[in-house]
DNA sequence: ATCTAGCAGATTGTATGCAAGATTGGAGAT
DNA sequence: ATCTCCAATCTTGCATACAATCTGCTAGAT
């Protein structure tokens, strides 16, 4: 055994590789809204030099995920409840398109797998299991994505959902879950019936949580604080 | 004088320079789709060293104006038609979106301003000045993103419309614009009226130049080499 | 004549050194 | 005791050096 014990990665890490690892431990809380992400201590965490911490950086700070201040650095981004509203509200745009053009392109086979994740919610539902729901709800939603044949839309929408996933988590109540189920539901007939304005209604009433007029009420109240 | 002449631009260009002076670059065509950007070349031109040019690099690379390939350098990134289309359907999302807004919020300044680039847009349509027109209008849409007070999606679709800037102004055609004119007043009507789903509608059409099927049977035809 | 292998040049990816700006802690003054 | 100012330290931003990879040409074989 003479050779060198390496790391369970790959022998060494790239630009590339950093930006994957530092979005995933965004994603999943390991590194918190207003976090510090020093370069030199990065760089020895993952064994390589600052260049290529820093060009991780400024991807990630020109997907939104990080903010980097001349000279001060860059923080994990921190969303105020106003960044969230204006993000939902397009949010549910993307969503609504999409089942607009699933509604003209979605295949057999999408619509099968469409109907399915919708019973997996169901079940999950049931069992009052909210991380299996909020998975499942996640796929049916992709398939209708991936039924738009839209890439642009597809991989907006994806980068989108990373900066609010953290936040849209917690929103996920369990006695809203029935009501998903059953717009679930009527979305998934409407698709089905090549309705376009109804699907495109129907999902986006159905995401747009703060639908209505309570986004005005709360940006009206937040609207001194979005710095 | 014995101090050293100095560029006209100021002492030193920055990484956050460079992003925006290459991204003028792109949008006025002074670097094409397709081109590559030498970061030799580039450094010695802006008189700063590689990192920068690097990092300027991988900013426009995430936000989808030009490409980079591993090893291989960055080029302009050239669209295909497919992904033009995509694109469009979501730009007509997002100016849908804006006139909903607008129709909620915008106030009676934003709303003189509106109806005055569209006379405006008028007023240039009568000399068939494309140019002039095509900046009315743009300034038009810009007071209805403004008035929907959402400056995620003000960014948004900012940053689309600078990537779909170079293909647009091929499209404006001089017997359209009349009929442009004329939407946008009925859309000028809906958000003074305050009719949020009408507004969006008009403004869902006006925008999305492939409406119907038309965009449905060019993607058919050109799906294969969307690589 | 054409196709392949290999070498030379060029270009990108990463590491490190150095300068400029920012942060923090303490000493002195009020 | 608190506030202010200054300096030491640290961090970022840019430059340069080195390593790794790709490209294109030439030479040789079939």
């Amino acid at each position: 055994m003479s050779e060198v014990v390496q790391d369970e990665r790959e022998t060494r890490l790239s630009a590339d590789n950093l930006v994957r690892l530092l979005e995933d431990d965004i994603l999943n809380s390991v590194l918190k809204p207003g976090d510090r992400l020093d370069e030199q201590s990065l760089a020895r965490r993952f064994e390589v030099s600052r260049t290529p911490v820093r060009e991780a950086l400024r991807h990630l700070a020109s997907s939104g995920l990080v903010d980097i201040r001349k000279n001060q650095g860059a923080t994990v981004r921190r969303l105020t409840t106003a960044e969230l509203i204006e993000m939902f509200q397009v949010m549910a745009e993307y969503e609504g398109l999409s089942a607009r053009l699933s509604a003209r392109r979605m295949s057999r086979d999408e619509i099968a797998e469409m109907r399915q994740w919708n019973e997996e919610c169901q079940a999950h539902a049931g069992k009052e299991d909210l991380d299996r729901f909020y998975e499942a709800n996640n796929l049916f939603h992709d398939t209708i994505f991936r039924g738009a044949r839209n890439v642009f839309l597809q991989e907006e929408s994806r980068k989108l959902r990373n900066r609010l996933h953290v936040y849209r988590r917690h929103i996920t109540s369990p006695r809203k879950m029935a009501k998903s189920i059953a717009e679930h539901s009527r979305i998934a007939d409407a698709i089905v019936a090549g309705d376009e304005d109804l699907a495109h209604a129907l999902m986006r009433q159905h995401v747009d949580l703060l639908a209505g007029t309570a986004a005005d009420v709360l940006l009206a109240l937040e609207s001194d604080s979005i710095g």
